[in-house]
DNA sequence: CGATTTAGTCTACGTTGTGGACTAAATATC
DNA sequence: GATATTTAGTCCACAACGTAGACTAAATCG
């Protein structure tokens, strides 16, 4: 008989359950709940949860102790009948602050429990001219800015995301190459010096997660970010997927022509050397993005060949997207964003013909609605999320 | 302010935790811990989960009490003290089978609980050639005469699951493709009448989880699978990665070239017109696969060229899959584990060429170890892996 | 053979959810 | 306007499950 000699099937999480992490994961349930609706009485927790009306009511005060939620008024359901109490995520305690490293731009938003954006500063600043370090300093300023106006309105920051344009260790904040800033082997995280805990992250999957929460994203999407490099975000049944080494999502250097042009990775054929932006300008003969969408407005015939290609081009490399990772819609962001009306139509005619007749509808390809707010938000929304998904660690505050 | 509108941040799970759930945790918890280590005593148990002796005493119980662990012996740690009694994970009673339907053979393994494959049974058979409805009888046949042998060696198979070689609606077990039977819109569950529940799933996946369990696999993988229609499963940390709808890991139809041959599918440049069965046997001008490789074994030119070809093929789409979905190694099974010998060099170093520099190493290429055998050993994995995960519901049996 | 070490069992206790009793707040009916 | 009825939310004794220290059991060392 043969012994099995693999992986084990079991998926052991190595979390040993008590009465301490029951009562988390139903304060948990509870907020997660009443995120989802907007706002809930206690009978009615009580019947969507399952859990009794005895144990809802003391979730419920835990949750209001610890400034995640209020009473927010009665409410009747029926006829008769005492009317319920509504509770709702508070927006006046629990804050948290996204950061954003772009091309011409830094960024932050300061969000609140309840999702509302309560802050918005952004500052125009060449990024590939400047050294790393200075970048970060100037990050930094802007954030202890925001975090003190934050507090002046009553809000506490628990916590931050960096976005940056290029793919992060995660376990460092370890930037190795981000090519839109220039950037290599850059510690990114140990240079951030705040008062406040700020992970790094990959700024296509930010913005991927900003579609999702503050956007019009569906559970199911790719989401494609593009300046020089080309990246894409993907986020399955709500979740980012990652890859074995969080290196997903690659998509600037799939191949559209196995014989195309040399790409600075030394591969050929790249998507990069058709629809980045560098090669979008090149083709164009213009010098920076708002010419090329002048003459695009003015209908100039190299302009729109030169959006052709790289419609066509994100059409062969998404279908091949498509094929292996499966999601439900396309949402283009970044550049693609401002020339969606001269892409999108050759992307989905792409697509549809590249996708042949097996798979049924060819995904949507949608426009980001939040412009170069995605990732930013994307990056508040993870703190959230953290916070919405643990608030028993905040009971403790 | 800006409202948020799109999805929750939270991650509901809809499920409130009881007492019941969290003994239900806490025994899948040391089921988990004693298949991922072979055998432990409670003490040990006890220091890895960090639950208190006694209750892994109680929850030991339990567990032998259902028949899914046993006592195996008297073991000594250190110089002194009371020797511990060693549990390991019971093969004597609960069992699984697997299923596959193939192109030339239907097959079945019965598993035990400790991943032994207990009984072996294929049956050769031509089912293209044969209508659905036929092929499904013969292999119902195949597995009630597999359980009733089972039974007589004292297991009792609580379910399986059945590999197909084409997608799957899972939620359905409705096959609307599968190039390589010929089949199209076979309600594959509904004709499956079994005296178990069986579920139906798709081939490449399965046999992915199979090189996981019963293989070589790391925790992070794309297996290529082939015949005429070529499919991918992809692997990470240890969990299937299947996509918005199902239908990730169509590897075979991701572009190779954008203006190759037309492919069945209506796309041009599909990777299954370079390097599905029928492309190869027909650029080295064979009839069958036997015959391929004798001609291989016989260095003849035209055999030679022709998996060059579709090494460089393969090697190019997976530059995009690796690009897009970041595995650490590349497992080669179906068609293509029995002409590694002749693709592995090629396939490594077109996947070098076109992966560039920036991502450090190449992914290993290795081939599949357990042959015909994954997909049958991966769907039996998926049952038992379900009873470790859940051994609360052995329980109640 | 007693001291020491380690495994495993016993038992009272603490935490958290349950379920029925009860109070509170409303409207419908007479 | 008083009573009946309906629904929300609180109170309180109880159940389930893990904890922690006491205790027994099984070994080796000196």
């Amino acid at each position: 008989m043969t012994q099995a000699t693999g992986q084990t099937t079991g998926q052991t999480t190595g979390r040993a359950v008590r009465h301490d992490a029951m009562r988390a994961r139903n304060l948990a349930l509870v907020l997660g709940e009443v995120e989802a609706r907007g706002s809930l009485t206690r009978a009615a927790l009580a019947e969507i949860t399952g859990l009794t009306k005895t144990t809802v009511s003391k979730l419920v005060a835990d949750l209001i102790e610890a400034g995640l939620v209020v009473e927010a008024g009665t409410v009747r359901d029926g006829e008769r009948g005492r009317p319920g109490m509504e509770v709702r995520i508070s927006g006046d305690r629990i804050a948290a602050i996204g950061l954003e490293i772009n091309v011409d731009y830094l960024s932050v938003r300061v969000v609140d429990l309840a999702r509302s954006v309560r802050l918005r500063r952004t500052q125009a600043v060449d990024n590939r001219a400047a050294q790393p370090v200075d970048v970060i300093a100037a990050l930094g300023d802007l954030v202890v800015k925001a975090v003190d106006e934050a507090v002046d309105i009553g809000l506490h920051v628990v916590g931050g995301v960096l976005a940056v344009p290029g793919p992060v260790d995660l376990s460092t904040g370890f930037v190795h190459n981000a090519p839109n800033l220039g950037w290599r082997e850059v510690p990114v995280a140990e240079l951030l010096r705040l008062p406040l805990p700020v992970l790094v992250e990959n700024e296509a999957n930010l913005a991927a997660l900003g579609e999702l929460w503050f956007g019009a994203g569906p559970p199911d999407f790719l989401y494609v970010s593009g300046e020089i490099g080309i990246g894409a975000g993907l986020v399955v049944q709500g979740r980012l997927f990652r890859g074995a080494r969080g290196f997903a999502g690659e998509l600037g250097h799939v191949a559209v022509s196995p014989d195309g042009p040399l790409c600075r990775c030394g591969a050929r054929g790249c998507l990069e050397r058709y629809a980045g932006q560098d090669a979008l300008l090149a083709a164009a003969a213009v010098a920076d993005l708002a010419e090329l969408i002048s003459l695009l407005e003015a209908t100039d015939s190299r302009a729109l060949a030169a959006c052709e290609r790289a419609g066509w081009a994100l059409g062969v490399a998404l279908s091949s997207a498509v094929n292996l990772v499966d999601p439900d819609t396309i949402v283009l962001g970044g550049i693609f964003a401002r020339l969606f009306p001269w892409l999108a139509d050759t992307v989905t005619g792409t697509l549809a013909a590249h996708l042949g007749q097996m798979r049924g509808a060819v995904p949507p390809v949608i426009v980001s609605r939040l412009g170069t707010e995605a990732a930013a938000l994307g990056a508040a929304g993870q703190v959230i999320r953290q916070v919405i998904a643990d608030p028993a660690a905040a009971l403790h505050t």
